[in-house]
DNA sequence: GTTAGGG
DNA sequence: CCCTAAC
């Protein structure tokens, strides 16, 4: 055990890296660029002036003797080729290389080039790793989920601080968006350069041998020294202004990506690969031939298609609506619930002060209009059974795109349910023409499904009653008893069609 | 246009 | 909440 503890990131000279940087065109995969990692010691750090070796056509800096293969674990790296300047890995990668992307998912293929001291690196991993296997890696990041933003940040500062994972990065570059990919630069996996003294913020390799980097938001060559990888985006045209890289942990697969020297991560934090759409709203309009559109899954309707189109001109249109999605943090109102309120129905069991709770629910994605609210502040519930229903801000949805959830609150329920017990159920439109005349976001039909909804509920309830008297297995937010049974009694007085009544 | 019901 | 068939 080193000295890794302590400078977790770069105390190590080497980093593993079980990724290589692929020509798809090849039918081997050749290495094309790599890290070299030294947190202080930048001119430690390859320069490209003396540089004996090649990868791929990539020059380090750094001395042959400094490559120590280790014995058995090298088995398709040629001393020579390493000489000749050329590291080649011929284990018929190429099929991972479709899409220039390496995911190191050749695992078999134990190669390494183990260097100890100095000047900077290489380490390039692939066999068995000790963390590679990691049966919780996707709780673990389900559970990162929420942090996923500030972790990203947090990779990005502390440079090749990741363990067991891939790097993933986001590049938004903008510029001269209109050229085709034909005339793309880049192809290839790219690299990120972490604290450097100088606004070098990315690598990369041209393809040609070179490595570039990003210095100032601008491409110029120049080597870097420290850099972190960068396998997506691989397609950066030159002129174009990088105007924002970052880095996730991809915590979807199980495979490994660069291993860093890093003790404290030895939790292993995963990042959950961000979605599409993550990726997309980070990346400026512009920049359409970095990100590639979004594939639409066929619509089966020409309403459904226009919608679609709609929604995704909105969703770049609207950075609100970028900002809403990215925003973990939203306020949650827990609405109480009460007895009716144009009704007696009584409160049955205890009943306890109103309780509304900011923040304590996770489900809630966005900022909910307060005014849109119903705080049934008069209104005293059983403590247990305080209602979650929390409404969130439906407006702006005239684009097309599915209705922004809107939980029901306490009113609406109890207004729906005396609309049942004044019309009947299925009355829907009436009852929505009389009862919810001022909400214009609840359909008839929501109104029907609603009631379905709680005779669902007040179904389940009746049975976990009869079941096991205090294990409430519902998998729906639990409503007030009182709330419940006047369901039941409605649906004992109007039966709900067909045998979805299959109580009483 | 409404409603029922499946997804 | 969406979609669609049936009315």
């Amino acid at each position: 055990m080193e000295d890794h503890s302590a400078i977790p990131v770069l105390e190590d000279e080497a980093i593993q890296f079980d990724f290589l940087l692929v020509d798809p065109q090849d039918d081997h995969v050749s290495v094309d660029a790599f890290l070299c990692i030294h947190r202080n010691n930048s001119e430690k750090c390859m320069q490209m002036d003396d540089i004996p070796c090649k990868f791929g056509g990539i020059n380090f800096g750094t001395d042959r003797e400094q490559l120590h293969p280790k014995a058995g674990e090298v088995p398709d790296i040629k001393a020579s080729e390493i000489e000749a300047g050329e590291f080649e890995i011929l284990n018929g990668l190429s099929s991972f290389c479709e899409d220039y992307l390496l995911d190191g998912e050749y695992e078999e293929n134990g190669t390494e080039l183990n260097h100890d001291s100095g000047a900077g690196l290489l380490k390039v991993v692939s066999g068995n790793n000790n963390q590679t296997d990691r049966p919780g890696a996707n709780e673990t990041s389900q559970k990162s989920d929420s942090s996923a933003t500030t972790d990203q940040v947090d990779v990005c500062q502390r440079g090749l601080n990741v363990n067991d994972s891939d790097l993933h990065g986001i590049f938004s570059c903008t510029g001269d968006s209109e050229k085709s990919l034909d005339n793309c630069w880049f192809q290839y996996p790219t690299f990120t350069v972490e604290n450097m003294e100088e606004d070098v913020s990315s690598v990369f390799s041209d393809g040609n041998g070179r490595l570039m980097s990003v210095k100032s938001g601008l491409i110029s060559e120049q080597l870097p020294c420290r850099v972190t990888a960068n396998l997506e985006n691989r397609h950066i045209f030159p002129g174009q202004e990088v105007i924002e890289s970052r880095l996730h942990i991809d915590g979807a697969q199980t495979h490994r990506g660069i291993q860093g020297c890093s003790a404290e991560n030895h939790e292993e934090k995963r990042l959950r690969k961000p979605p599409k759409r993550f990726i997309d709203e980070l990346s400026e309009p512009k920049s359409k031939s970095v990100c590639k559109k979004r594939e639409v899954s066929a619509p089966n309707s020409k309403d459904k298609l226009s919608n679609v189109k709609a929604a995704k001109h909105h969703y770049k249109k609207s950075k609100a609506e970028v900002s809403f999605a990215e925003d973990p943090i939203g306020i949650a109102i827990q609405v109480p619930f009460g007895p009716l309120e144009q009704n007696e129905s009584k409160v049955e069991e205890d009943s306890s002060p109103v309780k509304v709770k900011l923040d304590s629910q996770p489900l809630v994605v966005s900022s909910p209009k307060l005014k849109d609210l119903e705080l049934d502040r008069e209104a005293p519930m059983s403590e247990s059974e305080e209602d979650n229903t929390t409404a969130v801000k439906s407006e702006e949805d005239g684009f097309g795109r599915r209705k922004h959830h809107v939980l029901w609150t306490v009113s609406e329920v109890k207004m729906l349910i005396d609309g049942v017990s004044q019309y009947g159920v299925g009355r829907w439109s009436r009852i929505k023409k009389d009862l919810f005349s001022s909400s214009a976001h609840r359909t008839p039909v929501d109104l029907k499904d609603k009631w379905r909804n709680l005779l669902k509920a007040s179904r389940a309830q009746r049975d976990s009653k009869k079941g096991e008297d205090g294990k409430r297995n519902l998998a729906w937010r639990p409503l007030p008893k009182s709330i419940l049974r006047r369901v039941n009694e409605l649906a004992t007085i109007h039966p709900y069609p067909r045998d979805l009544r299959s109580k009483c």
